[in-house]
DNA sequence: CGGCAACTA
C-alpha cells in the first residue's frame, strides 16, 4: 500500500462541454467478490492483511506503539485486534478497539466474534452509550472513543487494557485527539511505576504518518495493503463561480453519456441545496429525449428519517440511473456501493471557531486535500471509477493538505473540564498531538471560571466541587451547570428534559412539503417564552400519550430522536440521583424554567438594540433570531441561545425568553461590563 | 425580517 498514493493522471473538463470517454483500465486489484456463501474463515484467509500475519503478529509482540497503514478494505480493524489476542496481548487484561461511531463499534465486534465463532458479549464485546455488551470474559472490546475516555476519569492508567487501539485515527475526532494524550500519558507511568505496559496501535489511512509516528516516541509505521480501484480525475478548465450550476450541468453531462448502470455520487453542503437541486434534476430528466433513459435523484443527509436514508442501498429499477445527492454523511459514515462516479463541488459545512470571542459558527467552506481525496476514493470501491472535481487544478493544489482537527476549530469548555477531571496537572501544557491555540484554551478557562466549574489556586488551575460534578455529566458544561442549579429553582424535572432534548438531534420534523399542516400541529405547542419551553410542552404532550408513534407522525416529531431524549433524559437523571441533586417539578410555573436557564446559559445572551437587531453580549457581535425560533416574529429585549448558525447572517437557534435581571444576578460582574443599560 | 455539517459521552 503506497504511503502516497499514485494520483492518476488529471484531465480537464469543462462543465457544460462533452468530456471524453475514459479508457478502461484493468483494475490494480481484484474487485472484491460477494461473499455471502464463502465460508467465514475462507473470507478472513482472503483479507490482503492475511499474507503478513505471521510478521503482522510478531512485530505487534514486539513493539510498545505502532501506527498501522491501510486504506479501507485491508481489514485491519477486524484482524489486527485478532493478533493481538493471539499473540498473547490478550492474556492479562483487555485489548481496548476505539471508533469514532457507535455503529462501527457494534457492527465490528458483532463481526468479529462471528469470526471468532462466540457469542457476542462472551470473548468479544462492545461498549457504546446506553450499551453494554461485555462481560468478566471479554479480552477484544470494541467501544467509541468517547467512551474510553469517559472510563479513563475514574482509571487514568487504564489498568484493565493491555492494549488500546485508536481506530480511525486520521479523523480526528475531539475524543479521539484527548484520548491520544491521555494514552501516551498513561503508558508512560505505567512504565515508570513498573506496572503492565500498555501497547499503543494507531490505525489511519494514508493521511498524518508522520505527526502520528513522531508524537507516539517515533513508533515504527507498518503499511498494509488496501482494495482500492484506480480513479481517473477530472478538473474544470476554469474555475467555476456557481458549484451548484455546475455540479448540475455535470449530472446531466455524465447522464447523458455513461451507461445508465453507472451511479452517480455528489457531495454537496447542506439539506436546502440538496432538496433544491434534487428538484431541479428531476424536473430536467422529465424533460430529456428517450435515448437518456429516466433517473432516480435520492437526496441523502443525516436528518433524513432512516427509512429515507436506506433508498441510497437500494439499486434503481432497471434501465434508470441512480443519482444520490449527498452532505459529507458519505464521506465517511455511509458507504454505499456500485458508485462509479462521484461529483465534488469542493465544498462543505463545517464549524469554525473564534478564539477570542469562543463561539463556534457554523460555515460553508473549502474542504481539504485530504477530503477531496476521501471522496474521491467513494468511486473506486468495488470497480475503477471516476471524480468531477468542480474546481481547477490550481484550486485543488490550493487547498489546505489536511483538514484541521476538530479540536482546532471547537469550544474547549468540554475538553478543558474532561481534563482537569482526569487529573491532568497542567491543562494549558497538556500533550495534544496538535495543540489547539493558547487563546482557545483560555477562553475555554475562563468559560469554565464563569460557570464555577475552575477556581485558581496558587497559580494553577483547579477543578471546583461543583466542576467535579459538572464533569460527571456526558454534556457540555453549560448543560452541566443549568441541571446542578435547578434545584435552586425547584424545576430540576423540567431542565432534566429541556436538556435531553438539546442534547440530542432535533425532534422536530420539518418535510417542506407539508409546511402548513407542520405550522398547524406545531402551534398547539407554541409559547411565547422561546423555543426551549415550546420543547418541554411537546416532550409533555409526547408523555401523556405514553410516546404513541401515531401521535408523533401526526404531530411532526421525529419519534426516533424522541425515544433516544428518553434514553439521555434516565442516564442524566441517574447521576443526579447519584450527586444527590433534588429533583423537584415546578409544574406549571416555567418562569423558574427560564430564571435556571439564563443562570446557566448566559454567557450565550442577546439584547435588542434601538435599531430592532440583536448584539450577542459575550462577543458584542450582531445577530438575529433564526428563522426556524418561535420567536422569529417576536421582538423580546433578552434571550439566551443556544448556538450560532452562520449562514446569510449570524442566526441564533434555540431561543429562551429571558429577564434582564436574571442575567445580572446570574453573573454580575461579567453584565455589568456587556449588558447596554449599564454602558450609557 | 427568512432557513437547519457530521459525530459522540
Amino acid at each position: 500500500m503506497p504511503h502516497d498514493p499514485d494520483h492518476p493522471p488529471a484531465k480537464k473538463f469543462k462543465p457544460g462541454s462533452p468530456f471524453f470517454r475514459l479508457d478502461k483500465k484493468p483494475g490494480m486489484l481484484l474487485p472484491r467478490k460477494g461473499n455471502a456463501s464463502v465460508p467465514i474463515d475462507v473470507q478472513r484467509k482472503n483479507l490482503p492483511i492475511y499474507q503478513a500475519k505471521s510478521q503482522l503478529v510478531n512485530q505487534l509482540r514486539q513493539l510498545h506503539n505502532a501506527v498501522l497503514i491501510g486504506e479501507t478494505g485491508s481489514g485491519k480493524t477486524t484482524q489486527i485486534p485478532q493478533y493481538l489476542y493471539e499473540a498473547g496481548i490478550g492474556r492479562q487484561g483487555i485489548v481496548a478497539v476505539t471508533q469514532p461511531r457507535r455503529v462501527a463499534a457494534i457492527s465490528l465486534a458483532s463481526r468479529v466474534a462471528e469470526e471468532k465463532g462466540t457469542q457476542l458479549g462472551k470473548l468479544v464485546g462492545y461498549t457504546v452509550r446506553f450499551e453494554d455488551v461485555t462481560s468478566s470474559e471479554t479480552k477484544l472490546k470494541y467501544m467509541t472513543d468517547g467512551m474510553l475516555l469517559r472510563e479513563a476519569i475514574g482509571d487514568p492508567l487504564l489498568l484493565r487494557y493491555t492494549a488500546v487501539v485508536l481506530d480511525e485515527a486520521h479523523e480526528r475526532t475531539v475524543h479521539t485527539d484527548v484520548l491520544f494524550g491521555v494514552v501516551k500519558a498513561a503508558q508512560r507511568k505505567r512504565r515508570e511505576q513498573n506496572k503492565i505496559p500498555l501497547k499503543v496501535i494507531v490505525m489511519s489511512a494514508t493521511m498524518d504518518v508522520d505527526l502520528f509516528s513522531q508524537y507516539f516516541n517515533k513508533s515504527p509505521v507498518l503499511y498494509l495493503e488496501g482494495r482500492q480501484h484506480p480513479i481517473q480525475i477530472y478538473y474544470t478548465k476554469t474555475p467555476q463561480s456557481d458549484y451548484l450550476q455546475a455540479a448540475l450541468v455535470s449530472v446531466f453531462q455524465i447522464h447523458q453519456e455513461a451507461p445508465v448502470s453507472h451511479d452517480i455520487l455528489v457531495f454537496m453542503t447542506g439539506q436546502e441545496e440538496i432538496e433544491a437541486l434534487a428538484r431541479t434534476c428531476r424536473d430536467i430528466a422529465k424533460h430529456l429525449p428517450d435515448s437518456c433513459g429516466p433517473m432516480t435523484v435520492i437526496p441523502l443527509y443525516a436528518s433524513l428519517p432512516p427509512a429515507q436514508q436506506l433508498r441510497v442501498f437500494q439499486p434503481a429499477a432497471k434501465g434508470c440511473r441512480k443519482v444520490i445527492l449527498s452532505t459529507n454523511i458519505a464521506e465517511t459514515s455511509i458507504t454505499i456501493s456500485g458508485i462509479k462516479f462521484v461529483i465534488d463541488t469542493g465544498m462543505v459545512k463545517a464549524k469554525r471557531f473564534n478564539p477570542e470571542s469562543g463561539l463556534e459558527v457554523l460555515a460553508v467552506q473549502r474542504i481539504s486535500k485530504a477530503q477531496a481525496w476521501q471522496r474521491a476514493g467513494r468511486a473506486g470501491r468495488e470497480d475503477s471509477g471516476s471524480v468531477y472535481r468542480l474546481y481547477t487544478e490550481d484550486e485543488f493544489d490550493n487547498l489546505i493538505p489536511m483538514t484541521v482537527p476538530e479540536i482546532q476549530r471547537c469550544n474547549l469548555a468540554s475538553v478543558m473540564l474532561q481534563l482537569l477531571a482526569l487529573g491532568v496537572p497542567d491543562v494549558m501544557n497538556f500533550d495534544f498531538m496538535s495543540k489547539p491555540s493558547p487563546e482557545a484554551m483560555r477562553t475555554a478557562l475562563e468559560q469554565l471560571e464563569l460557570l464555577g466549574a475552575v477556581e485558581e489556586k496558587e497559580e494553577k488551575v483547579v477543578l471546583t466541587s461543583l466542576g467535579k460534578k459538572m464533569a460527571s455529566f456526558p454534556l457540555e458544561p453549560r448543560y452541566a451547570k443549568t441541571i446542578l442549579l435547578s434545584p435552586d429553582f425547584q424545576c430540576s424535572e423540567e431542565v432534566l428534559t429541556v436538556v435531553s432534548l438539546l442534547s440530542v438531534d432535533t425532534v422536530l420534523y420539518n418535510p417542506p412539503a407539508r409546511r402548513e399542516e407542520c405550522l398547524a400541529a406545531r402551534r398547539k405547542f407554541t409559547t411565547s417564552e422561546g423555543d426551549h419551553l415550546t420543547l418541554l410542552n411537546i416532550y409533555r404532550a409526547f408523555k401523556k400519550v405514553n410516546a404513541n408513534k401515531e401521535w408523533c407522525r401526526e404531530n411532526f416529531v421525529n419519534s426516533r430522536n424522541m425515544s433516544m431524549v428518553g434514553e439521555v433524559r434516565a442516564q442524566l437523571r441517574e447521576i443526579c440521583l447519584k450527586l444527590g441533586v433534588k429533583l423537584e417539578s415546578c409544574g406549571a410555573d416555567t418562569g423558574r424554567v427560564r430564571r435556571c436557564l439564563a443562570h446557566g446559559l448566559f454567557v450565550n445572551a442577546a439584547e435588542l438594540q434601538p435599531d430592532g437587531t440583536y448584539t450577542a453580549l459575550d462577543a458584542h457581535q450582531p445577530v438575529a433570531i433564526h428563522p426556524s425560533s418561535v420567536l422569529f416574529q417576536a421582538k423580546p429585549a433578552y434571550v439566551v441561545f443556544n448556538e450560532l448558525l452562520h449562514t446569510s447572517k449570524c442566526y441564533m437557534r434555540d431561543l429562551c425568553l429571558v429577564d434582564a435581571d436574571w442575567l445580572m444576578e446570574a453573573a454580575p460582574e461579567y453584565f455589568r461590563r456587556k449588558l447596554r443599560s449599564n454602558k450609557s
